[in-house]
DNA sequence: AATGATTTTTGATATGAACAATAATTTATT
DNA sequence: AATAAATTATTGTTCATATCAAAAATCATT
């Protein structure tokens, strides 16, 4: 798809691949829980002992209130998290994650610990900080050109 | 959101970022051509000079082949890509890029390879090759772990 | 108390995607 | 050669996804 001669040019390859197989993981987890795509990010946004409102996860997910509002309703309904009112101000709902909830984000989030320690063993372990400098590295300039705006 | 005290922990959230924003990114870079997404993850597909069908782009889009059928509809009447009859087997539909078609995806190839580029910059030359063994070894490690049917 | 702003929910609507049926064509079988 | 079977793309239908606008409840300010 690239011309794959330049060292730039395969690390463009590699990280498209990655996104790819990234996105197909997540389909695949997300049904594997009975859960919609969306159901399964919403949760995994979830710190373990986090409480959160519908506006704020909707701003995190990029998504409407109102979508969330249902995408909610069916975690609710499969007993993943918990809805009530705010009693400081009733015009939120503070939604939390069930014991189900609980576990199953602590499941996922040590599965996917687990696979990264996995990729590591194949890898020497004095490259490990230069990895996490690269990815860092990597991250950083996607975000900055996220940001510009004239592109 | 994952305890960031071990290397792995460390990757796993750098992974999970990286995906979040290349996503947001492919959504901003698809508007900014006034694709959709999907008619923008096809027109990503092709290489300057391939002619693919409906089935296999379905195939490799992972989507329906009626689906394809109506991308290509908008692709089309974008004019970024033109839609033949193939004449060694007439059920087939030669799709190729046009002249528009083919200089945006080389734009966006080059604009890909340019920010991978300006990220090894931020990097010792002696490390890259490292860097691509490292995300080499994650790609596979993805690769195998997803081709697993027990997790 | 009245007005205006904020948060969530509901209803209506548009877009995304799959499925089933159909039409056109090619390949296989008799 | 004629018919049957298979393949490819398209169309109509249907369901899921997501947004927008309006409504209801609460809060903040005057």
């Amino acid at each position: 798809m690239i011309d794959a001669d330049t060292v730039a040019a395969r690390l463009a390859n590699l990280t498209f691949s990655l996104l790819a197989n990234c996105q197909e993981k997540e389909v695949h987890l997300a049904e594997l829980h009975g859960l919609t795509q969306a159901e399964f990010r919403c949760l995994r946004l979830f710190g373990t002992d986090e409480s959160l409102n519908n506006k704020t996860i909707a701003e995190r997910m990029k998504l409407s209130p109102s979508r969330l509002t249902r995408i909610i309703d069916g975690l609710v309904k499969k007993e993943y998290i918990n809805r009530e009112i705010d009693p400081n101000d009733r015009r939120n709902m503070r939604v939390t994650l069930s014991s189900k909830g609980k576990s199953l984000v602590q499941q996922l989030n040590k599965a996917y610990v687990d696979i990264h320690e996995e990729i590591l063993q194949d890898i020497d372990p004095s490259m490990h900080e230069q990895l996490i400098t690269a990815m860092t590295h990597l991250l950083e300039a996607l975000e900055k050109w996220l940001a510009k705006t004239d592109y």
